[in-house]
DNA sequence: TCAAAAACAATCATAAACAATCATTTAACT
DNA sequence: AGTTAAATGATTGTTTATGATTGTTTTTGA
């Protein structure tokens, strides 16, 4: 078992319970104390956990970090719907903001009109509009490194310089009492922004954010249109206040 | 078996595990731990891996960048050993400018001291730099698609706010008569700017790079330090004029 | 509050993996 | 065929990872 093998169950099963035990890690990776020890350190020294007494949780963005790389996988029909879904309504002559963040690569992929222009704050998203040779123009500012989003005041200034036609923005979790919210009040203010800077605002969002609550507010649900997946009743109540598009 | 054989059933193996181990490489391949030892390394230096204690692990970044454009191994390695002796110049709190291109993503890869702040104007750059936790500003402005470079009168704007301890940039060409040149002049006016706003300004370039000249003159080989492979005796000339390092 | 138990950091010896070198074999080219 | 270059496997000493041991700190519950 090689040290980064066991690395990766530990991030593995922290995702999934949010905290993990050394003795637990022992009888599962089959090694010594130390050894859980030594790789809990080591990783906690990468910002990828928190140790606590007898074990590590879950950090933060760890969410967000891990999803990076196994989300690719997993939602992806869904999010695919989803981007279709965005794609058509995309017009020749609009000039769209596209928001960072993992679902918002489906509407990219999806895009088919010609004749638009594309503004975003996402690494990935420039990288990917890039090969689609859709025409950019990227905000500069601070990167977040774990989400690849460039955030910050430079961010917000320039901006303010803009106007969008249409605006696709993700976020983290949606709930009728508590609106739209995220974990990050700079990458909050880019979205506040955007949505007052846009004609009209889409928040693409799957079914695994409806509920859920995060730090800072971005929006009530009834300021912009939201782009799902799967609207079942218990939505009824949220219905009556927004407009959802089913994909 | 073939050297190119065992990169190709490591390469395949490495896909769908995510992970290779030296012991277990040895009985597939039937060969001895130093020629696994000797392909895991060459696979590295081509950045189509990443090498850890007792085998090797999927990279989940420049893969696409770099190999997609097919570099050959010779060139990967000089462009390695430009990037180390760039990144050796680098010390903490320098905050440093990287341009664009491929040869300063070897850069990247080697940078190796922490507390620095880097600013890049490339796609690719932010993308590596995030992966390695390393703190980044991203010049925003319209994309160059060909290049994934950030260029045009925002990015210039933004660039006039900030001035830098080091600057790395890349070339197109270098002449004893004609200097410095690239073809497109908005990616030429950044350089510029850059070697005007930065305290000393290294430019990495492959030997390939000399001899060429291109439509826009960047500046003179006396105004910056050259940081190249091998300089023969043809250059003779040059380095009366100017700085060389040789990697 | 105090004592026992568990978790902890620090250290050490051992074993595995490592880089570097060399002689030998294999391939490639004239 | 004969020469040269490249690749291989064995050997060297070095570095790294590991598990056991030590004594200390934290938690727990009586």
């Amino acid at each position: 078992m090689l040290t980064d093998e066991r690395y990766a169950v530990i991030l593995d099963r922290l995702k999934d319970h949010g905290i993990v035990k050394t003795q637990e890690l022992m009888n599962l990776l089959h090694c010594s104390e130390s050894t859980i020890r030594r790789d809990l350190d080591s990783l906690e020294r990468s910002g990828k956990l928190k140790r606590i007494h007898g074990g590590a949780k879950r950090m933060y963005h760890l969410d967000e970090e891990l999803s990076n790389q196994d989300k690719t996988t997993k939602n992806v029909q869904e999010k695919s719907n989803i981007g279709q879904l965005a794609a058509s309504l995309v017009q020749p002559k609009d000039v769209i903001f596209i928001d960072a963040g993992t679902t918002t690569l489906a509407l990219i992929e999806a895009l088919k009109v010609g004749n638009i222009t594309v503004v975003t704050n996402g690494i990935p998203q420039a990288s990917l509009l890039a090969e689609k040779n859709i025409p950019t123009i990227l905000i500069g500012g601070s990167m977040k490194m774990t989400t690849k989003a460039i955030i910050g005041e430079t961010a917000v200034e320039q901006l303010k310089q803009y106007q969008f036609s249409k605006a696709f923005l993700g976020i983290n979790g949606m709930d009728l009492e508590f609106g739209f919210t995220t974990p990050d009040p700079e990458e909050a203010a880019i979205k506040r922004l955007v949505i007052q800077k846009s004609a009209s605002t889409y928040i693409v969002a799957d079914e695994t954010k409806w509920g859920k609550v995060n730090f800072v507010k971005v929006c009530n649900l009834e300021d912009v249109t939201i782009i799902t997946n799967k609207t079942n009743d218990d939505y009824t109540a949220i219905k009556e206040k927004t407009t959802i598009l089913e994909a």
